[in-house]
RNA sequence: GGGGCUGUAGCUCAGUGGUUAGAGCAGGGAACUCAUAAUUCCUUGGUCGUCGGUUCAAGUCCGACCGGCCCUACCA
């Protein structure tokens, strides 16, 4: 450990709409515990992160809340600072996009991009809500398509002919926030080409600094073509910092949430002596950033361009994850399985939680499983019936006399715990805590096996003995010891629990290799509880979200509000709006296959008569053409035709449901003919 | 369709091209009683998705196919 090196690692910043839940937690305890790994080691390593503040949700939400967006951001710092504190999620520095010291940084990353002529100016027609006195987003906005007629689209393209378009282009627009008809007006955009810095990007990406499956995938989508200029400008009234060359206008959220990491390492090094340039602008200062993969274009396209435009460091690493799921599914506010951080407090021990998610990472871009069942056994049978459990009954024996002068032969085990150290750190190194957890499982096998062979409770009751036995507890206690330290940088508790059991703290790695002797053992504390799968039930079962006013007469029914949640019910229309819509019974006569089509079956509808129509339905993967044929169905009947990829579509089949497997048809019941109105 | 990833025991996963493919958990049997119904020992269980190819040698490399997931294009 001769080389110290100088390590900044950052985890992304949690966006200050919402409070933490234990899927951001797979990344903030993925660093924290990479990070303790690095202090252990003696590394200089610091952990910078901020709430990121910025943007139109925040603006929604705090005017929702009836209070200014500062005070709106600041309560929720505070609330993720508790929730990260109670995971021991140690920051060096916790900050705010929202700060002195990042609209520093940010005027300097943008003077930069403006001397080096990497920005543009375009005017842009958008949307103005004029009670609201905003610019609309994109997604803000519904309207006709004015290609084909369609009605009730988004703002950035028909879902209907597919046409692109500006929501300045739609026909009878809506306002998603105040329910208007905003109007436009003409807004000028700043752009960054980051086409420019193309080749500079296939070649970073190549680099080692991305995981290689991640550059596989950008080298095939994004970096296949021309990079789009990036809008990073909204017009105002926008929650963010005005451009300082560009009055009225602000930069994007995520313009400045990247640059809060430099940031609040300003914010550190003010508070501590540093120097900035020591960090961001040295060749010796590795940078660690930790995200989830769905933000990887934005660490490993945008933000390198950037650094490397303004002269910063480019990140040696970006460690990147999957997602978290929950017995197999995405976690579900319905089943419960969406799990605030705060909530797992109220029932859990965080350490079952930053070592189940240990025992599961790896160094690889995957998503990760928090089965329940298996989280359990896990924990008890690993940390307490293995780990644990060898303190527990061995330090008692060894209370009145201490630990033995010399330390005697074990066979070897202490060498070889010792030497299986720097595999274990390597591991770490690497990201793959699964792979360091198992070794260290591995070491725990053999301790027991030499408590259960020694039999101290049988020396006990031979005073001749006495001095074997200290020696076998001796020994059994600094193997546990040794397995602390390599779990400290995951169970830092257990860690400081056996450094007061032993009379000695655990700060360093390097304490592995030698036993301690001749101190006394304090008297045994419990250092863990097993996992009660109760209490594990009790908060899933507080964290189910059911419909708050739901009448007495349908109690019975537990249907959940999550479908209501995603498609949220559309503006009220007139008698009249509804009575243009033409819903029509229609038998399906034919169902063929198309075989390159994913998600359509090509069908033809009768109306009764020789009134067919000929219609693409995106449910191939959830129903068979054979099962359709003779099936009564509700279909839009005067819908605009569309052309599709295989043909055109003459009208549309009512169904429910997601997507995918899950699609519903809605039928009609017994004595409906095809070609009768649905009304 | 394009791009990326993935398929090893009931479950979660290891397996630098080289002896009869491993672990943990779960299952079965026994021992022990120091320990938080902890521990220890023994044991059941796999055509390594399928088919080809390269090689003296393939779970491992290559190709095709089949299945799963993600992004994207066609969810009227």
């Amino acid at each position: 450990m001769s080389d110290e090196r100088k390590i900044l690692v950052t985890s992304a910043l949690p966006y200050a709409n919402g409070p933490i839940h234990i899927g951001h937690l797979v990344e903030y305890l993925q660093t924290d515990i990479w990070v303790r790994f690095q202090k252990m080691r003696g590394h200089r390593c610091i952990y910078i992160c901020a709430d990121d503040t910025h943007g139109t949700a925040i603006m929604i939400s705090a005017q929702k809340k009836g209070v200014t967006e500062e005070e709106f951001i600041a309560e929720m710092s505070a609330s993720h600072q508790t929730d990260f504190t109670g995971f021991g999620i140690e920051f060096d520095n916790y900050g705010s996009t929202n700060s002195p010291e990042n609209l520093e940084q940010c005027n300097r990353v943008w003077k930069s991009l403006r001397d080096a002529d990497m920005v543009v100016e375009e005017e842009i027609e958008q949307l103005f809500d004029v009670e609201k006195g905003q610019f609309l987003a994109d997604r803000l906005v519904r309207g006709t398509c004015p290609k084909c007629g369609s009605k009730d689209q988004p703002g950035d393209n028909c879902g209907n002919c597919g046409e692109t378009y500006s929501p300045a282009e739609l026909v009878d627009p809506i306002s998603g926030l105040s329910g208007t008809t905003p109007e436009i007006r003409k807004a000028k955009h700043l752009f960054v080409q980051i086409e420019k810095e193309h080749a500079f990007l296939d070649e970073w990406i190549q680099s080692g600094s991305v995981p290689t499956e991640s550059a596989n995938h950008l080298k095939g989508s994004f970096l296949n073509e021309p990079l789009r200029a990036w809008d990073i400008s909204r017009p105002g009234p926008y929650f963010g910092f005005e451009i300082p060359d560009s009055p009225g206008n602000y930069w994007y959220v995520w313009f400045d949430a990247p640059i809060g990491y430099i940031g609040s390492t300003q914010q550190w090094c003010d508070k501590n002596g540093e120097k900035l340039e020591d960090w961001w602008n040295s060749e010796s200062t590795e940078i660690h950033h930790f995200i989830g993969k769905d933000i990887q274009y934005f660490h490993t396209l945008f933000w390198p361009t950037m650094l490397k435009t303004a002269g910063f460091s480019l990140p040696t690493k970006v460690h990147i994850h999957g997602f978290l799921g929950v017995d197999g599914e995405k976690m579900s506010k319905s089943r419960g399985t969406f799990i605030n951080a705060s909530k797992y407090l109220e029932h859990l021990d965080p350490n079952f939680l930053r070592y189940y998610y240990a025992s599961k990472l790896s160094s690889r871009v995957e998503d990760i499983d928090l089965n329940v069942d298996e989280f359990v056994a896990k924990v008890n049978s690993d940390l307490v019936g293995k780990v644990v459990n060898l303190a527990s009954r061995t330090a008692k024996f060894a209370g009145a006399v201490g630990l033995s002068d010399k330390y005697p032969d074990d066979g070897g085990l202490f060498a070889e715990f010792a030497t299986a150290g720097d595999p274990i750190a390597e591991a770490y190194e690497a990201g793959d805590f699964s792979k360091a957890m198992r070794q260290i499982l591995e070491l725990a096998d053999k301790a027991n096996p030499f408590v259960e062979n020694n039999a101290p409770w049988e020396l006990k009751k031979d005073p001749d003995k006495a001095q074997q036995l200290q020696d076998v507890c001796s020994i059994a206690l600094n193997l546990f010891r040794q397995l602390s330290i390599y779990l400290a940088p995951v169970l830092p508790d257990i860690a400081e629990k056996c450094g007061e059991l032993l009379g000695e703290p655990i700060t360093n790695w390097e304490q592995s290799k030698t036993p301690l002797l001749g101190t006394p053992v304090n008297k045994f504390k419990h250092m863990m509880q097993r996992v009660d799968p109760k209490k594990v039930q009790a908060m899933i079962d507080e964290s189910v979200v059911i419909e708050e006013t739901a009448p007495a007469v349908i109690q019975n029914f537990d249907d959940s509000d999550e479908a209501l949640k995603a498609e949220p019910i559309e503006d009220e229309i007139s008698f009249d709006d509804f009575m243009k819509l033409d819903l029509r019974v229609a038998r399906v006569v034919e169902a063929n296959e198309v075989p390159e089509a994913k998600k359509l079956i090509q069908l033809k509808l009768s109306l009764g008569g020789d009134e067919t129509r000929n219609v693409f339905a995106g449910v191939k993967e959830a129903y068979e053409p054979a099962e359709l044929v003779g099936k009564l169905v509700v279909m839009v009947a005067n819908l605009a035709p569309r052309k599709m990829k295989f043909g055109v579509s003459e009208g549309m089949i009512i169904a429910s449901g997601s997507g995918k497997k899950e699609v519903y048809m809605l039928s009609p019941d017994e004595g409906a003919v095809p070609g009768q109105r649905v009304h």
